[in-house]
DNA sequence: GTCTATAGACCGATAGAC
DNA sequence: GTCTATCGGTCTATAGAC
């Protein structure tokens, strides 16, 4: 791994426990041994680190989401693809629950997506670019994708009728308030994994078509 | 209205845009046409101004949550009073929509609610005391108050059977989403506000009895 | 209780040697 | 591409006059 590499590595860590302001050059430097000055052989300035990070994270979150079929709200392809087609339909209720189960253990484990949620929770305000990339990644993108797959269970007589962007809401706030308490104290992780695990258990129960 | 509370208000108006590491005590004292100097004769520290204004939002959250008869977490007494079960029994459906669109339009337009609102979800990973006041504030205590309202409720048989846990967090949830996104991105506010109308009257179209 | 002035530390960023 | 040294600026906080 290179230096620059070592840097946004390093510079995501800080940026996502002290925020961007809270983060000295030093602060990013002095844990990779080498001197501030060095870092601005690999970046112009403190900005350009955070919006290479910013960047990065943009497209890895794209690779996931397309290994999801779930599209990134302003794609360029607005409509659904055959594989989604296949997805949505050939998918039990009960292979949901384990789909969104292992979304979530992946997002709380995996350290990376966890800096990065971290960061963009705590720099949602500083720009308008942050604010809608935050809304567009955490909310837009999941609701779309549970609305659509909603939309094909209906169609499908599988859950029972309903608004299918409001199921998706409902479907999916919990779980990401729950990741959210998660974040803050991971000593009541336990806790929030079964919160998660009683919820999309008892949604099924309660939107499952039963004749 | 005196100095120090001046400087209070100033300070919670900027560490709710930048933070407290993005904000300087020029910041305060500016706008307030007075020098930096002036405002460690009302307080000792940078530190000691964030730390106030939290004391004082926590006072203030408690005497709102009194008014809607919402216990906070870990107060002393951990059982419902006369008033709670009232307040629970009486209430219909209907007008618990109504309770929630009002509660969401308060925290939407009230400046200070939306000031410190702002400031604990760019500071809840500062220390664990601010983790668990924004779960405690945020979560924990909404949570909890719909817990017993939906347990009152099915026991009284107005809505169908379920665990109230779940059912809590599926209807608050979305609620604290939404405004989220409100929070973020203020243009989509008439939308936000539509999806939160939405979803608690399918809630209730989906959880109430009808036999 | 306000000001100006300033201490002392740290900041982001640059210069120039190697 | 790394270092040391440093510039010019800002930061928190204090000193002392009024």
């Amino acid at each position: 791994m290179n230096t620059k590499e070592l840097i946004l590595e390093e510079a995501l860590k800080q940026f996502s426990q002290k925020g961007f302001d809270g983060t000295s050059m030093s602060d990013i430097a002095g844990p990779l041994g080498i001197s501030k000055a060095a870092l601005y052989k690999h970046f112009e300035s403190k900005q350009q680190i955070f919006d290479k990070i910013i960047e990065e994270s943009e497209e890895r979150y794209k690779d996931v989401l397309e290994k999801l079929s779930v599209h990134y709200p302003d794609s360029s392809n607005e409509k659904m693809n055959k594989k989604d087609v296949d997805i949505y339909s050939g998918i039990s209720a009960k292979g949901l629950c384990e789909n969104v189960l292992t979304f979530v253990r992946f997002s709380m484990s995996d350290e990376y997506s966890r800096q990065v949620r971290h960061m963009l929770t705590i720099s949602q305000f500083q720009s308008s670019k942050l604010s809608e990339m935050y809304t567009k990644r955490y909310v837009d993108a999941m609701l779309g994708y549970d609305e659509r797959l909603f939309e094909q269970l209906i169609k499908a007589g599988v859950i029972k009728n309903g608004n299918p962007k409001v199921l998706a809401a409902m479907f999916y706030a919990p779980v990401i308030m729950y990741m959210g308490m998660w974040d803050r104290e991971p000593k009541r992780a336990e806790e929030c994994e079964k919160a998660i695990k009683d919820h999309v258990e008892q949604f099924f129960l309660m939107t499952i078509n039963r004749e």
